[in-house]
Formats: C-alpha cells, structure tokens, sequence
DNA sequence: TTATGATGTCATCTC
DNA sequence: AAGAGATGACATCAT
C-alpha cells in the first residue's frame, strides 16, 4: 500500500514538471521554444487563466471508462480535453515504463501471496502395514515404547478441528486391527462393549463443532456428556454430515478403552488400559511413524489429552476449553481436583481457547491480506488512470500553449499594425491587472517600474 | 538435507 | 483484578 501511494504521488511530482520530459522534444518545439525561450515573457502562466477562451467548450473525447474513486480526475481530463487532436499514442504510453518499473516489486510482493490453497494432498499410509504388524506382535516394543516421556512426543495439543481429518480407509482398519488385536487380550473381547467403545469413541471429533467443516458422525449416539472426554457440545445440533469416510477412528478405536473406561468406572481404574492406548499410541506414531507418520490431524491423542487422562479429569476436555467462565467455575467446583488437576484443566483451558483464537488470527490475516490484495489491484487501476489522463492534460496543455502562442503573435501583430508599436515582439512581456485583463508592457518600461 | 506451510503454544498486550 | 481475545514469535511436524 504505502509502494502504490508512492507511486501515486509520483505521479501527481510528474504532473506538477510536465515540459522536462514530455513535449520538450515532442512535434511541438517550433512554437513551444518561442514561449520558453524568453521570446516574449509571459509574467504569469498563461496556460491557466485563458484556457477557456481556447476553445469552444468541453468535449470529451477519453472514451475509458473511470472508476468512482477519481471524480476530480475526469473531470480536469474532460475539461482539458478540448477541440485538439487525440494525443498521440507516445503519450498516452508514456507511463508503462515508470509503471512496469514500479510494479516489478509489487507483483514480486504479491508473488508471496499466494492463496492456491494447494493441499498437501493425502498422507501416505502404505507403512500401516507393517506398523499393524508389529502393533499385533511387538510386546517388547511395545514395552519399550511404553516407557516414553511425554514431553518427548508431539507439542501438537488438541485437535479441536484446526485440521480437517484425512480420510484413509486402510488407516481405519490397521487401526482397529491394532486395537483388537491388543486390547482384546486385555479384557475387551465382549464384541458388543467394543462395538460401544468404537461408537463412543468416534464421538469425539464431536469437539470439531467450532470449526467450519464437521465431522460426518455426529449420527452416531451421543453418549451422555459427563459419561465421555467427547460429549456432544450442550448448544450442538445434531447434523447430519456427508463425510463418506471417519478418518479419525484409527485415533479413537485405538484409544477407546482408555478412555471409555475412565469415565465409565471413575477415575482410578484405568491406569493400565491407559497405559496401553498410550503405549498404542506411542507405537503407532514413533514405528509408524519413521516411515508413514499418521496425518497431524489425526494424531491419536495431543499432548494436554494424554496429561489429562494421566492426571484423570473427570470431565471432557471440550467442556474445560468452551463452557462460560462461570459455568467452568461450577464445574470445577462439582470435582474435588488437587492442584496439579487444576494446573492442568486451566491450562487446558487457556491453550484451547488460544489456539481457536490463533486459528481466527490467522483467518483473519488471511482475509486482510486478500482484501488488501484487491485494494492493490484497485489502486493500480486508478494509477493507470491517473497516468492516462496525466498524460492527456499534458497534451492538452501543450496545445493550448501553442494555441496561446500564435493568438499572442496574431494580436501582437495586430496591435503592431494598428498601434505602429516600434518594437519587436520580444520587446514587450504580457502582464496581468486584477480584472483579468492582460496588457503588453514594453520590458523597457516595466523594467523601469512604469 | 533444506525449504516451506500449517499448526500449536507461549508471552504479552489490550479490552 | 480476572478473564478473554488478539497477535507476534517460536517450535514442531509434514511435505
């Protein structure tokens, strides 16, 4: 912005220093030169005062069409524009080179803005394969992986919906496959409490609902809020959603029974399931990931997740992040939480609502830029006009100079023949009186003040 | 291996 | 004073 308006004022310095450049070689200079060369001195510009006795009105001939941004512009290029001849094409052009000059660096910056929104495309997940494999067979990895620190994996955070799930089909079923496969032996054959653990899990993305796309499997029954880390948002409508694909379940299968169980029994009676989503989890990212990382946005669990199903909050991360402060309050208060809970659950809170207030931050970046971006676009239209017509004035400028010129000499002339004035042109210099009336003043004389 | 974009998080400011 | 939102800066991860 603040490039084009100084491109803008440099038109307007151009303007103001019009005979430097343009016409001082152009096919006016036989008379052009009389008036410039101190032929006869002209004490002031004569240009502006008679320019309306020069011709016979206004008659605009600059066909563009002009944005309403520049008024004032039209109207001195309408006015200008009188019975002389179209400029010529020189002219008229005489701007690209300034222009393209100038809108080198500003299409370079624009250059940066690019908005293709060109995706990244689907991840690959042909390494599930084998990360299934050793999910179903590695225990001793298992073990090992078990022992992570947190703070070594992923500073992700929540998943609220910042990023749209990725669908993967294969993903969905390696996952599920882990999570039989593992947690079957654990106590979780009973089909129909994993079929339930699945479906509760799958609510989950149930915390999307800020975001601009949903997630299709809000048609599967919301478990009571307080029974879930996932529970349908109070003020959520139930909406049915075309997603063909639920590219977060490999996330929520593999960590169904942990989750599922602590907020089924209670706090306290989950602690080697947990162990085991986490150790699923762990698995599934670092062996899977060495080669075919999960999508981001479908990591299995975020960092403040796992550290609240260690420090088991009894309530789900989405009412800690979206309830009003005082519904937040109330609900801390229904829970005796010791400090490292509270610690937790508020700062939960405050990198919840951060990270969605980071998410419109940027949207809004986004969209300035973009706004910005047309203003741009705007702006050099109007420039291109200002040039046009800058150019027209010009030549309608010089016009009239010359029309002034040879009306000065056929007057002058006229004067000479009536009067018998005994001297040449060039001994006399225009002056004006406050009425407008222009006088012939021997230099003699005015240089001796009569 | 490096560059780049997306995202989360923290610190800080403002309201 | 506390809470929430905004935003720059930085870190991390995926591509």
């Amino acid at each position: 912005m603040d490039l084009t308006w100084l491109e803008l004022m440099s038109i307007t310095e151009e303007f103001e220093t019009p005979s430097e450049h343009q016409f001082e070689s152009s096919s006016y200079q036989p008379v052009e030169p009389a008036a410039t060369m101190g032929t006869f001195g002209i004490s002031q510009s004569p240009a502006e005062p008679l320019l309306p006795s020069c011709g016979p009105g206004p008659v605009t001939t600059y066909d563009g069409s002009f944005p309403d941004a520049m008024p004032s512009c039209q109207r001195v290029g309408s006015s200008m524009e009188t019975l002389y001849e179209r400029p010529a094409l020189h002219l008229t052009t005489r701007g690209v080179p300034n222009q393209n000059a100038l809108q080198s660096p500003l299409m370079n910056l624009l250059d940066h803005l690019s908005f293709t929104g060109a995706s990244s495309g689907p991840p690959r997940l042909d390494g599930m394969g084998s990360a299934q494999v050793r999910l179903a067979a590695g225990h001793r990895e298992t073990s090992k992986l078990q022992s992570a620190p947190d703070d070594l994996e992923s500073d992700s955070g929540l998943s609220l919906g910042s990023t749209p799930p990725l669908a993967s089909p294969g993903h969905m079923v390696t996952g599920g496959a882990a999570y039989v496969g593992s947690e079957v032996t654990q106590g979780y054959g009973d089909r129909e409490h994993l079929e339930n653990t699945a479906e509760h899990c799958r609510v989950r993305p149930d915390l999307y609902y800020p975001m601009e796309y949903q997630h299709p499997i809000s048609s599967y029954p919301y478990p009571p809020a307080s029974s879930s880390y996932y529970p349908v948002p109070d003020n959520y409508p139930m909406i049915q959603h075309q997603r063909l694909v639920q590219p977060s379940s490999l996330k929520h299968q593999i960590l169904a029974p942990g989750f599922h169980d602590l907020h089924l029994n209670g706090p306290g009676l989950s602690g080697n399931r947990g162990a085991s989503c986490r150790t699923t989890y762990g698995k599934q990212k670092i062996v899977a990931g060495a080669s075919v990382a999960p999508p981001r946005g479908d990591s299995p669990l975020s960092r403040d997740e796992r550290r609240a199903l260690a420090l088991k909050i009894p309530f789900p991360l989405e009412r800690i992040i979206n309830l009003p402060v005082d519904d937040f309050n109330e609900l801390l208060a229904q829970y005796t939480l010791n400090d490292a809970q509270l610690t937790l659950v508020r700062d939960i809170r405050r990198r919840g609502k951060n990270k969605v207030a980071a998410q419109n931050c940027r949207k809004r970046k986004l969209e300035n830029i973009v706004h910005l971006e047309g203003e741009l676009s705007q702006l050099r239209v109007q420039r291109e006009h200002l040039i046009r017509e800058g150019a027209e004035f010009q030549h309608s400028l010089a016009l009239a100079r010359r029309h002034l010129s040879d009306l000065y000499a056929e007057v002058f002339s006229q004067l000479r023949d009536e009067e018998g004035l005994p001297y040449s042109l060039e001994h006399y210099s225009l002056q004006q009186a406050n009425d407008g009336s222009i006088f012939l003043v021997s230099r003699n004389a005015a240089e001796a003040g009569d």
